[in-house]
DNA sequence: CTTGAACCTACAGTCACTGTAGAGATTAGG
DNA sequence: CCTAATCTCTACAGTGACTGTAGGTTCAAG
């Protein structure tokens, strides 16, 4: 009872193309073949995939998700390191987010302060061309 | 009174190599050379490349920045396309941030649930396994 | 005239995929 | 057994917005 690659990327709700794009980059391990050449997949492979598209699903990078998989392959092992993974994480998200709502605050001030007749006195044009009408001093780069 | 690339990067808080890029893909326009074949600019590229490099620390994207440029360009025009381009960014900037909370609730429930022992029995792996134990029946794809 | 900084082109790499072309494999129905 | 439809294969290009590198050329100061 083994899957085909479309199969399986219907189980864990991926693409086709991902699940060839993970194993080129060692994140799947290579499946067995059929004498044609397709790929064939056990049920594990189900697990691991759903396992990288939801840690995906949650903003965490391939990168980090390697590790992660890693550290879940030795149940054994302590768990701090993946805890720290996450919490590495949830810091970059409270940053950008941080990050995101002084932009939302700077944007909203550009959108509200135009009383817009033409280009030559937009609010939002005079802004972007003149960052000392910015109410923050600087932008922190997002992503 | 013309400037060498490096003097715009400066003047314009640019890397020398994102001003080729942007002439590259037709955003700055391309300026005379030096009998060497070296760029020099006028003043007028200072105020132009400083534009872009607002609006992409606001966020904006390049090929929103080019239809605002555009708009600027033409100073007796209705500014109500510009405004929505801002409008637009702030929509976007607001969904962004409600992804990533949304995000961060259910890493933080991961990180706090998790009384580490080993792998076997970690909160953060168990989850990337099982979206079942996540309180968001579903996530959002960020960026 | 020499030196060293700045500049040039062209290209590869980033991240995490997505899309395409053109060919071959598999499977269900007749 | 044959055919048609669907699926799969490899290989490569493209996305966005840059950044970095290699190997060579030009410029400006002393
Ligand atoms: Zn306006
Ligand atoms: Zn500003
Ligand atoms: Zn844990
Ligand atoms: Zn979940």
């Amino acid at each position: 009872m083994t899957l085909s690659i479309g199969m399986l990327a219907r189980r864990a709700g991926a693409k086709v193309q991902t699940i060839r794009y993970y194993e080129q980059i060692g994140l799947m391990s290579e499946p067995v073949r059929t004498y044609g050449g397709q790929r064939r997949y056990e049920e594990e492979a189900v697990k691991r995939l759903s396992f990288i598209r939801h840690a995906r699903a949650l903003g965490f990078s391939l990168d980090q998700i390697r590790n992660l998989l890693e550290l879940a392959d030795d149940p054994k092992r302590d768990c701090t390191a993946a805890d720290s993974i996450a919490r590495e994480h949830l810091a970059a998200v409270k940053a950008k987010i941080a990050a995101l709502n002084s932009l939302k605050r700077e944007l909203i001030r550009m959108v509200d302060c135009c009383n817009g007749t033409d280009t030559a006195h937009c609010r939002v044009i005079e802004t972007l061309a003149n960052h000392d009408l910015c109410a923050s001093p600087n932008h922190e780069p997002v992503q």
